[in-house]
DNA sequence: TTGTAAGCGTTATCAG
DNA sequence: CTGATAACGCTTACAA
């Protein structure tokens, strides 16, 4: 018990200082490798900073630099419950501004302007990542109005030009269609999201109908879908009553990894088999669409890396303001697995 | 544009005080919610402070009183990724911490001692929640040394009075042992986390384990198991081993719902059914084991209630140092569903 | 009950 | 190239 003295109170930069024998700053300089500092003295400070083992408080850095380097994840939680897709853009946000030496926050009560405008102006966050986004969301406009820094999972109808990355629903569905198409087959029925996210006009939920009727026009097919609630429970419902009005159906497009498990469950459950009699192409990550079986033909959600660029281009924004704005819409990939094959694939019928 | 002026600075205590004609003590005190202070005052000062929609500042705030608010997650990833369970420890604390006014932040790469202090010693942080606890884990002793505020997920050995909140891994085992032999089965398969984790002396891998094995020999069975990777390809292909070798094999005992897939996949390609033939509980929370057909039969993993509650037990102790130190095991449940069944199931033998 | 003033650990400005 | 010194916004004795 003699190296290791209980709670030994913070090493600060007056410690540095004096131990190196320079002033405060010096030693912040050298911590933020400024110039003019001599070779000489960088050297002799940097050994006592490494013996001292001194950390900066980043309080104190940041009360003196005016700047938090905090920012956060906006996620108002009211059509939806915090899932997977969530979590992993929380992950991937978190992870990018951790290698900036950001915190990441996540806030998920619905906020109004005012509530919107104090997180900034009291100094609690530098710039947000906003999340659940409307076709006519009046986040955006208020922020840049005030020059403060935000970037978007999702966009609007109109984004001017605001910083977002978000994934081509259209595109995605279209390319679903197509695919199913070229498996012969064309009663292609659609399960939507709930109704009270189109009205919201939440951004996919608008978007994925839109691009499922587009695509049928193109196709010539007669659009069929439902709205219905995300669970896997709702969405058998939904398949079921499908499958009801037009029994001719051979294939279901769905919106994510659970929607797609009610699917699969209720062609299954009318002895027709998944992926034969009823291809299923949906919506989801690697990850779960590897989960289920039979594994998902599905439209790859990147969400992690969504999540990540989010950060690295909120981050970018607040260090080089200078710099032009990014717009990224992802182009979707579709990810062949098993619930999806060619109609004409029903060889044995024997059992 | 009469109203919003661009770029507005912060509004600060001092603006609070001379709007309303008292010394920012005053405003600090009621803002604290400190005794001596008029109800007059009181109401007057809240008043401005609402009407100028004043935010203190949280950096000053920290600074001046020397805490941080900052609480974080250690997760060394060394023989682990981060997956789904991680993920929810993570969401669960921060919804905690969010709660009671912390920030909780994630370290993912492993430290040594002297990193681990300095991330309390700079100020970085006022505590710290634990993960990947070894049997033997050197962090808790040097942490308690140090008198440094931590919980653990998981636990040791020999945990003295640490802080922690873990699953009963044994008892899980036991239950899913019992209620597989209740299903009138007697060969009962295990497989078991990869071996690097167990000669880590990783707390699950050890006590699964263990558990299996004690549990085999209370039931008179004969133990067999391999230890395989966490994904559904090294499960599948353990699990196929297993069933090559024992081949009366009627019951698979798995880790996770990934796990539990490729063990799924094994038993049905040699033609064999889930549950009737081979029946299989896995570790799993309720989502994944919804996703995952059949249904899976689990010990359930309430992982985000652990990542909140640990969360809220270091903020208590942070708190109030004089409360005595939670302990919390959480009993295992067995949630029934459709990847296991009674053993003379085998009715419909014809197809 | 209220006010004054000295920090908290940095950064940044401005002289040397 | 280096060093004083004044912020930064808040808390907290200590006075009044």
């Amino acid at each position: 018990m003699n190296e290791s003295s209980f709670e030994r109170k913070p090493i600060t930069i007056d410690d540095v200082a004096r131990e190196a024998g320079v002033s405060v700053s010096t030693v912040s300089r050298i911590l933020n490798d400024k110039p003019d500092v001599s070779r000489m003295t960088r050297q002799r400070v940097q050994a006592v900073i490494d013996r001292l083992g001194y950390v900066p408080n980043l309080q104190a850095k940041g009360l003196a630099a005016g700047k938090s380097r905090m920012i956060s994840l906006l996620f108002p939680m009211e059509h939806a419950q915090f899932t997977q897709l969530e979590l992993d853009f929380f992950v991937g946000a978190a992870e990018a501004a951790g290698k900036r030496g950001y915190f990441l926050n996540l806030y998920t009560e619905p906020m109004d302007d005012a509530g919107l405008l104090n997180l900034y102006r009291s100094g609690q966050i530098e710039g947000a990542i906003l999340m659940q986004i409307r076709m006519d969301d009046w986040r955006p406009a208020l922020l840049r109005q005030h020059r403060h820094a935000f970037v978007m999972i999702g966009r609007c109808a109109d984004n001017q030009d605001f910083r977002f990355i978000d994934l081509d629903f259209e595109g995605g569905i279209a390319l679903a269609v197509a695919h199913l198409v070229e498996m012969g087959r064309r009663y292609i029925g659609f399960v939507a999201r709930p109704p009270e996210m189109r009205t919201a006009k939440l951004g996919p939920a608008v978007r994925l109908l839109d691009g499922y009727l587009k695509a049928c026009e193109q196709n010539g097919l007669t659009p069929l879908y439902r709205e219905a609630g995300m669970s896997a429970d709702a969405v058998y419902t939904a398949a079921n009553s499908l499958l009801d009005e037009q029994p001719t159906l051979n294939a279901l497009i769905t919106v994510s990894g659970a929607a797609a498990v009610g699917a699969i469950r209720a062609v299954t459950e009318r002895g027709r088999r998944v992926p034969e009699d009823v291809s299923i192409v949906s919506l989801a990550s690697n990850r779960i669409a590897t989960l289920i079986t039979p594994s998902l033909t599905a439209i790859n959600f990147p969400t992690d890396k969504m999540g990540y660029e989010a950060a690295r281009m909120l981050i970018n924004a607040l260090e080089h303001p200078e710099r032009k704005t990014e717009q990224v819409l992802l182009a979707p990939k579709l990810v062949i697995r098993e619930s999806s094959a060619p109609l004409r694939g029903q060889h044995e019928s024997a059992v």
